[in-house]
DNA sequence: ATTATTGTGTGAAGAGATTCACAGTGTGAA
DNA sequence: TTCACACTGTGAATCTCTTCACACAATAAT
């Protein structure tokens, strides 16, 4: 019953990658490739055949010297690793324009990992179903969040506001948070976050453009 | 003239901490705090002290044993570092709903590295004015891009157009790309390029969640 | 003036991630 | 059947990032 966990511990960086693989072999599968050499799956992602069979170790499926791996049955190897044996909704909080932008990147993508409610503390969202999503109140955020199983929250509120959805999300039984405002939560141990950090982001964009400028004009 | 480029190379997890780390000390700032210690920041990012000595160590910004840092001037400092002398104007392209919601987001948040001008195909959306910045049709990027000597550039458009985009801003004059279309984009080794991949970020969310939620079972 | 305290800056150690390099393997050609 | 080939899986080496631990400095207390 416990055997699906993993035997040694997975770098969040290798996880990662699996997720990418495992979206690029779909594009390959439904462009009707049945087989990839890590090499070439390597050029695709701009890394090292090195890096992609380690990464694969992790999930255990074996390819052949020959044939390199079969695409069907890796991406399921992938699924099988990856995605929890039952389906995991998620809740996402702030349904602002970062928010329904979200949502509808989201929509209809990874059935198995969907938006399943919304909240918001706008009297005129709530209700309202937006990408095919349900909005509630905040003050339902326990309530649904308990009835519904979701296990992972996506966080756009503004900063002021994110560490105490954060604590509610926690409360209501969450163990994952996807947090899209700008500053860095404090959950317990035994909850995950993953920080997307936008201004982070453009800021290093900016500083190492500016720095790979350079360094062309230096060869 | 050449004397601003760093002596050593300052690696990628450095610089993204460093924007880190003076926003929160704006908001300190802000809220009348005058010093801070390496410790405090490292709480209040859950970090260690010696991991903010080391990054500071960048900036070449020396605080005092008593007082620990002078906020403001070490506000200062990681500016000067990680800041461009001149002002950085950003090109967005694909003005969908997340393109709006990212103009949105970054709209009058840091007034030297803002978004000075959209893109789009969509000919209902061009010459609109969106978020207090004009869009205009792809055709034009490259004009507008060198006219106001755009340097970095957000793509958000969708995966199968994105290589195509990406190699449209790199010919402009484009020098670094924040992207967000789910695939692995192929430029020059002179541009450089941060990948945003929500599908990815979410996976990982949904992935680590369960095994630390096993952690604390098992403990 | 001396001492005790507390925190910085940094060389060195440690931990973690990536890459190297090679033994092992399946296949097709001779 | 044997050989040559091209690739996989993985121990070991390398590289990168983080943390440790301590010399040094600024102050406050005595």
């Amino acid at each position: 019953m416990s055997s699906q966990k993993p035997k040694v511990v997975i770098s969040e960086r290798t996880i990662g990658r699996l997720s990418l693989y495992r979206r690029l072999l779909n594009d390959l599968q439904a462009q009707g490739e049945r087989n990839i050499y890590s090499h070439e799956l390597a050029a695709m992602i701009g890394g090292t055949a090195a890096q992609i069979r380690r990464d694969l170790m992790a999930v255990g499926y074996s390819g052949s010297p020959t044939h390199g791996y079969d695409i069907r049955e890796l991406v399921l190897s992938i699924g099988n690793f990856l995605d929890a044996p039952h389906m995991q909704g998620v809740a996402l909080v702030g349904v602002g324009n970062l928010g329904r932008a979200i949502m509808a990147f989201f929509s209809g993508r990874r059935p198995r990992l969907a938006i399943a409610a919304a909240f918001d503390n706008d009297p005129y969202k709530i209700n309202r179903v937006i990408h095919g999503c349900r909005c509630y109140g905040i003050e339902d955020l326990s309530r649904i969040v308990q009835e519904q199983g979701l296990e992972v929250g996506i966080l756009c509120v503004p900063s002021q506001a994110a560490q105490d959805v954060a604590e509610r999300l926690v409360r209501a039984g969450i163990r994952g948070i996807l947090n899209f405002a700008p500053i860095p939560l404090r959950v317990p141990a035994n909850v995950y976050v993953e920080d997307i950090d936008m201004t982070m982001s453009l800021e290093k964009v900016a500083y190492f453009g500016r720095q790979h400028a350079n360094k062309e004009g230096l060869k």
